[in-house]
DNA sequence: ACAAGGTACCTTGCAGTGCAAAGTATGACG
DNA sequence: CGTCATACTTTGCACTGCAAGGTACCTTGT
């Protein structure tokens, strides 16, 4: 279905966004943020480890976030990440730039004019 | 910068639905979608000739929208655009789509006004 | 102790898309 | 005739999501 493709396209870039989003409630780490975002979302996100591991040295490179291995429980060694301050600049730079974009996607996509 | 790169990525997927949509009101050749785009968007979206004839293509092979050459005027030739019945269908379910995407992504990212 | 399964992290190769840039053709204007 | 703007097309690159494969560790059952 072509559906799947739209949707699969609507996600590229936004996936930064998300993660951004979600490190900056709460340090997590990698398969927390998969299990965290389809929470947040209502199951509507469901992104795979090809998708995200990517993306978090992606943003681990460009200095938006910063993953350190912790000791969260005894014997437990998990990658913490956590949102630098660079990182939430940019998220609130994105975040305005997705309002205009949704607005503009309305004047010209969004009502059915009658 | 990085937020210029997030728009292009916004647009990935996009460009597809605003054409249909502006096909919708009325048939158009390829310049005249570029304007109108902008017009319709108050001056927002801009796509250059490189992304829109490759769409245009791409939405005609895949039975959406059909060109034909017609003669706008005495010795004027342009290729006109129209929205065919699936095209119709297809951006119905897109527009859905992009309804539950936008409400996904407020569940996630959107709260930032507190 | 050993096998089996789950969790967690990483990497590779492919497919789809926007865009700059270059190419071709035609009409308008001085 | 030369120059410019309009209109359509194509190529090559950059970026991203994802399926699939790989490694390591811990837990559980026998």
């Amino acid at each position: 279905m072509t559906l799947t493709r739209y949707l699969t396209q609507l996600l590229k870039g936004n996936t930064d966004v998300l993660i951004l989003s979600l490190l900056e409630r709460e340090a997590m780490y990698g398969h927390q943020l998969m299990d965290e975002l389809e929470l947040a979302s209502s199951g509507f996100f469901k992104i795979s480890e090809g998708t995200l591991y990517p993306a978090l040295h992606r943003l681990t490179r460009n200095g938006l976030i910063c993953g350190k291995w912790a000791e969260i429980a005894p014997g437990k060694e998990r990658k913490l990440y956590t949102v630098t301050p660079k990182g939430e600049q940019e998220l609130a730079a994105c975040r305005s730039t997705w309002g205009d974009f949704a607005t503009a996607m309305g004047l010209v996509a969004g009502p059915a004019t009658t």
